[in-house]
DNA sequence: TATTGTTATACTCTATAACTATA
DNA sequence: TATAGTTATAGAGTATAACAATA
């Protein structure tokens, strides 16, 4: 069995994993690159930022959400939030308005052209997930989540 | 059980994921982001650039093999390489050969310090796998490399 | 003609620090 | 004093194209 850790990339080589195939987090990001490749390659006409569906998408799930809180959510920087929720409000997608309990703070709502573009990019989520995880099962997929999720859990 | 979605923030804020919540790839990257920082955190003093590890991992695995062919595992630009396998050798972790069957090639090999290196970076990744999926059994953690092994056949 | 490795370059993303206005 | 947001800047990573040597 020791050809099914190699990957072959000619007929004639096969290149081992050697340790490295020992450990989740090399699974998990060899994984997570295709997702990203293909929903990047499903979206490509609309240049999207790193970082900017997730923001669109929790302002929509959160209105009135601060720069900040957003940061705190997906890791951000303050200042690429800054740059993310300029572009955001240059393509008509969301607002800044001032909040009510800290003046400090931007409150941050989309607008309908911003939840038509985020329905338009979580179907286009949907099908690349849809494609690339059509290989399990439905209560595979579930069992997936939720052992992602207790790995989350405890990290936090 | 709304609330499971939700992360508190503050004592006061929670905020909701949303269809963010309802998708793998959000929930791998979340988990995917933690592991990737941790082993950052842990190897700092090691300065270590993006894909030296792998190069150095497949390096090792595969002795003799070419800078293509790592570039073909992980997803790496042949230019990026180049850089890569310079560091390696400048630390003197690796070293670069003549190839005997094509003149074209470096037939790159690990030096004695370079497994050195390589056997601590991967106690430093078997410590942070190990805090960081500790929830999980050992038949759990089975049963995830499997869902992912089986994405991935998929994918590729 | 195509591929391997190299070099140079430009672009994106990230990280940092300094600044303002508020708290 | 600390926090939210802004701005500017430097660094790291990635992508691209042009090139030489070899297949």
């Amino acid at each position: 069995m020791k050809r099914a850790k190699g990957i072959t990339v000619t007929r004639e080589e096969s290149i081992e994993l050697g340790r490295l195939g020992d450990y989740i987090g090399f699974r998990m990001r060899r994984v997570q690159n295709h997702l990203v490749k293909a929903f990047e390659a499903a979206t490509t006409e609309y240049n999207l930022r790193t970082g900017l569906f997730s923001a669109l998408a929790l302002i929509s799930a959160n209105p009135g959400i601060s720069q900040n809180q957003i940061c705190k959510i997906t890791n951000l920087d303050k200042s690429s939030a800054v740059q993310i929720i300029d572009i955001l409000e240059e393509k008509g997608h969301a607002v800044r308005k001032p909040s009510k309990i800290d003046r400090r703070r931007h409150a941050l709502y989309t607008t309908p052209a911003g939840e038509e573009f985020l329905d338009l990019l979580f179907a286009r989520l949907k099908e690349t997930e849809a494609t690339a995880l059509a290989q399990l099962s439905e209560s595979e997929l579930n069992l997936l989540k939720a052992l992602l999720d207790r790995i989350f859990t405890v990290l936090k």
